[in-house]
Formats: structure tokens, C-alpha cells, sequence
DNA sequence: CGGGATCCGCACGGATACTG
DNA sequence: CAGTATCCGTGCGGATCCCG
């Protein structure tokens, strides 16, 4: 902050460091399960309709996967297309902003499938030890 | 489950798109608002004692610092040092495990500061277009 | 087909008080 | 100082029914 002249300009001091911060929550929601595997097959399929979604996302409720798409659309992170036919159709697909947050998302979920087995291995040492 | 002879083969075929996979909450924890402060912290102090991460995760509970503390030491990703001195004192570092971890994780928190704006425009355009 | 609405259990997450 | 223990509200998250 404290750079002067910002007459139009927001500042972007977003610290999730802070108490309240808006970046905090965002955070949040951004690594959230089903938000990062979302991202992930939105990132490889390119556009995919609700119930392809959801046979990807195996174990999703529909609540959930509702909930997370609006989120995402919400922030401007997956676009939603509406195609009125007779039986809906609906297509989400990744906004730029979107495909500029799976970038690093993807790393994440490659992070804990290439390390699950450590963890694996540190869990159970951890759990031995308190015997 | 259902795949009948998985005798000693380790496999590392950790899917989080599959229902029940353990690589999934792995998935929660690691990219969990607190978890990332934390990783960060400890990425940039090195070592911390308890109250100087409390004091820097501005807000949270003592509760779930200790609870995310503990999952991340049960994972590998930190490690509890105790001094028996005549006031205890423990200092939290990250282990090789969790500095790698550190790197992907530090970019969602980069993401999440960086895009704040573009996502609080979005959602400012979403609300209005609701009304 | 793609959800919105609703009910509900339960675990998350915060506040407080107490202990080694 | 670094937790543990406890109480308790809120909202997550699943299940179900129904509508456009």
C-alpha cells in the first residue's frame, strides 16, 4: 500500500495473511477438492456437459458439483453456456482466468498423487509411534 | 476395490477422480486455507514456534493451527521439535517432503493475491446480472 | 437433462477454560 | 508457552423430490 496516486487503482494488497482479507476465502475455495478436479477435467476435456462432470468426479453429489460450478462461474474461473434445446443443454469450459488457475491447480494434484504413497508411509510411522 | 489380487503391488495408481481414494483427502488437507498460511510461513521463517505462526495466521483459532499442525507432522510435510525447557518450547520446520510441497502450494497463494481483483470484478458483474 | 428446493446428520471450526 | 478438553453454533455435504 501507500503508493500514491491510485486514483482509479485497487491497490491489490491482498494479504491472506490479514484477518478478513477477501484472498483468504478465495484461497479456499480455489484448493478445494472438488473445485481443483473440476479445473483438472475441464483442463483436459476441454468443454464438458453437467453429467459428464459428474460421472468424472466419481462420488459427487449433485448438490456439490452445483455448488462448486456456480462458485467458479461466479469468480469468473468457468464459463457456463446454455444451449436451448428441448432437453437443456449446458456446457462449462475454462475462462482464461480459469486456465491460468489450473496451471498451478494441476501441480497440486499431481503433488499429492506422486507423494500419497510418502504420506502414506508417514502416517503410519506417525500413528506406530503413538503407540 | 473389486480388483481381485492386489497382493504386494504398491501401483502409485493414486486417482483422485476415483471414488474413495484416499489421494482425494490428501487433496483437502494439502491445499486447506490453513495449510497453505502455514506452509508459507514456515517456507519463508524457517523454523516457527507455535505463537509466532499464531500471531502471523491473523485470526485463527488455536485450535485449528494445532489441528493443522498435527495432520501436516502425521503427513511428513513438518517437523515438531521440543525443547524441554522449564517453559516448553517446540519449533515447527518443513521437511524435504513439505519444502517440495511449498513450491506448488506457494503459487495458489500467489494465484489467489494476484487475481483477487479480476475474481471481485467477476463477481460484481455475476451479482449485478442476477438482479 | 440440468439443476433448484428442502430436510437433516454431523463434522468443521470458533471461543473459552484448564493443564503440564 | 504450548497445547488439551469442552461446549456449541454454523454450514458442509449427502439424499430425495420436483420443476423447466
Amino acid at each position: 500500500m501507500a503508493t500514491a496516486g491510485q486514483v482509479s487503482e485497487p491497490i491489490s494488497s491482498w494479504d491472506p495473511y490479514t484477518r478478513g482479507c477477501p484472498s483468504r476465502d478465495l484461497l479456499d475455495q480455489i484448493g478445494s477438492k472438488w473445485a481443483v478436479l473440476v479445473l483438472g477435467e475441464l483442463g483436459r476435456h476441454g468443454a464438458c456437459r453437467f453429467t459428464q462432470l459428474r460421472q468424472q468426479l466419481a462420488g459427487v453429489s449433485e448438490k456439490m458439483l452445483t455448488q462448486t460450478l456456480r462458485t467458479l462461474e461466479r469468480d469468473g474461473i468457468v464459463a457456463r453456456h446454455v444451449t436451448p434445446s428441448v432437453p437443456v443443454r449446458v456446457d462449462y469450459e475454462l475462462t482464461p482466468l480459469g486456465q491460468s488457475l489450473l496451471v498451478v491447480v494441476a501441480q497440486i494434484k499431481a503433488w499429492a498423487e506422486a507423494n500419497m504413497d510418502a504420506v502414506r508411509d508417514a502416517r503410519d510411522a506417525y500413528d506406530a509411534a503413538s503407540d
